[in-house]
DNA sequence: GATGAATGAGTGTTCATTCAT
DNA sequence: GATGAATGAACACTCATTCAT
């Protein structure tokens, strides 16, 4: 009796729009109205889902978050070899940035509603965590088989990330243009540098 | 020179209002009639100094800009050693993230306009001009008495920014509470680190 | 007669909680889904067996008056002594205010639809014209057996649900507050007098 | 500096057209776009002059409140003889029903708000303490002279109050047609005979 | 320099209702 | 008998902005 939800699909539609618009109008400018109209429906339509715009924002933080951890590591597992698996690591690692598959500009407006919103804050965090588990799980391996040295695993994660992440950031404000793939050769060379002698 | 005129006072005034309630309502909240509610003037007013509300996110920007800029350094030439003076410079950089004059929340939404308007764009990669050249300087500088070694000190002036940046990014969201004083002890460490042996 | 029908229960069960929505939000407050909510249902149920909310009004209505004009007055039938009857009568009478079955910002909002909608004043006059009747036997009755002195006993009951109407209505605005009681003895005692003399 | 405040005539002008839609569209039918249609101006300005439409409402019904209680008793003062002026007073009080200044459905309607908004109550019952006092002050006045025979005033102009009140209520769903006139002559005879004999 | 009147487009949300299942 | 999808009109209200004073 009643009718087939189709609810999961309509909200994954709308998340989707959503975040087109966001890319397009920016996230204030991306209003229920806009979504409705790109979708070709009515804007109750997203209330119905969504019952207020805050949720659709959660369910958008949650689209994101869930591609971006689902997508950002492919599987080592596959490379035998500990010295290969900590090279493909680390060409992963250094081309977050501009393989990234949420676009830049929505990342960076969702991560300034974690200022605002500690449920959203709450999800950034475990995002990282996992993140940083990958991360460091990744460098024990390396560090286990002598590829790297290294003595505390999750601080050289939280370095990795730190730095992938400010040069993410930077490369969008430098004043100096440069290609990514130089850019990811200097990152992956910091690395090597700082996962080496034990020092971190 | 000579006295500010009362337009330009006026100004600073609205634009450090709308910097305040940026902060408590958000980017998005901060509308001119709440700003104007704040100053408990007509929001004609603002208008009638600013023309247009982007006019008004674009004083905002430069009175960031220029606040964060002129503010972010010290003037390290006061220390004539060049070991200490580079230890200066170290204790600065490593803690910006915590002394940023700007609050965070604020900075990144502005940082967000980035990608959107390349005004604001141009205005950020001026900023960071500014900054990699000081930073840069200091580096020949501590590099030429031997404190570390460095070839290149532009390209080690971007690994700081990248590195602080990140770490100040990354400090909002990361699942482990940490002392501000060690995650500054930190990346003091890897600066040296990578700052030496002429890696970069 | 028979087992009431299962539709026939549902739309008492919704008139029921429509009528207690009233009541928490106010008439203009209660929604269909306002009500669907309450009754942990879908909204278009209950359009399903009103068809429209206006009829969800009206059959509100019917519930009202249909539950008012049975239980407003007892059988004074049992009381033989004309006297003792007709304290009966005064003692329900005065203390209809407080006793009123339905909550009386339903009642009044109910009132108020009368004049907008010819069919609910048609039922509300009706609604009078049982209880006119039915006080109009009871003051022949008494006025029979002498214990009170009336010419007119139409005008006589008017007379009197006009003060107990006029009684209950004021009670809510009355600067003075008083205790129910006092309020129902003066009430009988205007009526005593005004029924007494062959006055009306 | 600044322009001409017209605040209180528009104020004034919002309010009537207000009361207008009241009548012709019901109380939950006048909304904001309607009234700024009618008036043919921005629905925004309401919201300039009232900030909320409860600020609207709460406008209303002092507006209704002021303009009852100030007309709804001429200057009895001017009858110098005691007898003449109390039948002026019955003839304005019996007559309140059909020379309400203010529209009865109107009326009721605010009066509902009552049992939902203390504000509202409130005003209600300023509004019926002057009445009271207008009313007992001549009744006072009349009684002193021998024209009726009071002892309490104030239950007097209760009693009064409540009739009249009831009389007007009942009169719109009363199943018995009748002049306007012969229940005037009805209330005042009830109330002259109430009001002699020393019985309140 | 500053105010307040006024606008018009837009906001998120609620509403009663329809219809397919 | 009951659900959930979907609509479209309406809601109160906020927005940036213009203009007369």
């Amino acid at each position: 009796m009643g009718r087939k939800s189709k609810a999961s699909l309509r909200k994954q539609e709308i998340l989707s729009h959503f975040y087109e618009v966001i890319i397009e109008e920016g996230f204030e400018g991306a209003s229920i109205a806009k979504i409705a109209k790109r979708m070709d429906v009515n804007p109750s339509l997203l209330i119905h889902y969504f019952a207020t715009k805050d949720g659709m924002v959660l369910g958008l933080i949650d689209y994101i978050i869930e591609t971006y951890s689902t997508q950002i590591f492919p599987d080592f597992s596959g490379t035998q070899d500990p010295s290969e698996r900590w090279e493909d690591v680390l060409d992963v690692v250094s081309r977050i940035q501009w393989s990234r598959i949420i676009d830049n500009s929505v990342f960076y407006s969702c991560y300034t509603l974690t200022f605002r919103n500690i449920e959203i804050k709450r999800r950034f965090k475990d995002l990282y965590k996992g993140i940083i588990n990958t991360l460091a799980y990744e460098v024990e391996y390396a560090s286990k088989a002598g590829v790297i040295e290294v003595k505390n695993s999750i601080q050289a994660a939280e370095f990795m990330i730190s730095l992938i992440e400010g040069t993410n950031y930077y490369q969008y404000v430098s004043p100096f243009g440069m290609e990514a793939d130089d850019r990811a050769e200097r990152t992956k060379n910091t690395i090597r540098t700082v996962l080496s002698g034990n020092r971190i």
